[in-house]
DNA sequence: CCGATGGTTAGGCAATAGCTTTAGTATCAA
DNA sequence: TTGATACTAAAGCTATTGCCTAACCATCGG
């Protein structure tokens, strides 16, 4: 199951990436970073139709950004911190990629410098 | 010139976010994490034409996240590493506001308990 | 029961995204 | 100069996105 969310992985970054890539749906996840609200509520500041709004709470769900319970006739949206997680993880990695690479390039240019080789250029 | 900057960084997300959405940019990035490399070898890799992965180098560089200089008929391209921690302090920002709120409601769970007041259903 | 409130479904429409093929333009190597 | 290499430009096609309006359904407060 473990190879089965590795697999998927991709697709999953596809839809939390696309999601964060709207400003309404960025501002709902502000919003719900405070605290649950109805969906009225996140609707509410936004400069659309409340079904307008609906679809981009959709798009949040499906990438496991929000959940949301209904309880009466109202919907109470809420966070799900664990899946800006991921998106966190994969930013990180590309870091420390190219942070190691620079290092490495560091360390190369200071062996030329000690080895007496006069070409200093750079890039 | 800051004030411009905080009016344009919701559509710097947005292209940002956006160019993280697809497998064929990300890989891309990847790639790039590990050092520079020209137009050809970026596409080599992708199930699609080349004018495609042309396109998407274009989302790249249109978003920051990517540098590129042609010198003779190469053109070679290199991440840009401040544009991916653009990202990075957004998806920060959520995290610390929501873990804040958590601990408030925390601190509050305890109040009640410490209270002796008998509720102890959780979610 | 009745109206107002909160949400949902459906259908349609314009704009964008992602890809293709075709046809270029420079460069480099021989 | 000629052919291969590396990229670029243009046009077109399909699917998806993001929005709308117009219904509809299900509570809840009298």
């Amino acid at each position: 199951m473990i190879l089965r969310h590795m697999l998927n992985q991709s697709t999953d970054l596809n839809r939390l990436f696309h999601a964060l890539a709207d400003p309404a749906r960025r501002a709902m996840v502000e919003r719900l970073s405070r605290g649950p609200a109805p969906v009225s509520e996140l609707a509410r500041p936004l400069p659309m139709s409340l079904p307008a709004a609906m679809q981009h709470l959709d798009v949040l769900e499906a990438a496991g950004l929000v959940r949301s319970e209904k309880v009466g006739r109202v919907r109470t949206c809420a966070i799900e911190p664990q899946a800006l997680s991921q998106a966190e993880r994969w930013i990180n990695a590309r870091r420390t990629e190219w942070e190691h690479r620079l290092d490495r390039l560091g360390e190369y240019l200071k062996t030329l410098e000690s080895e007496g080789d006069g070409d200093g250029s750079d890039e």
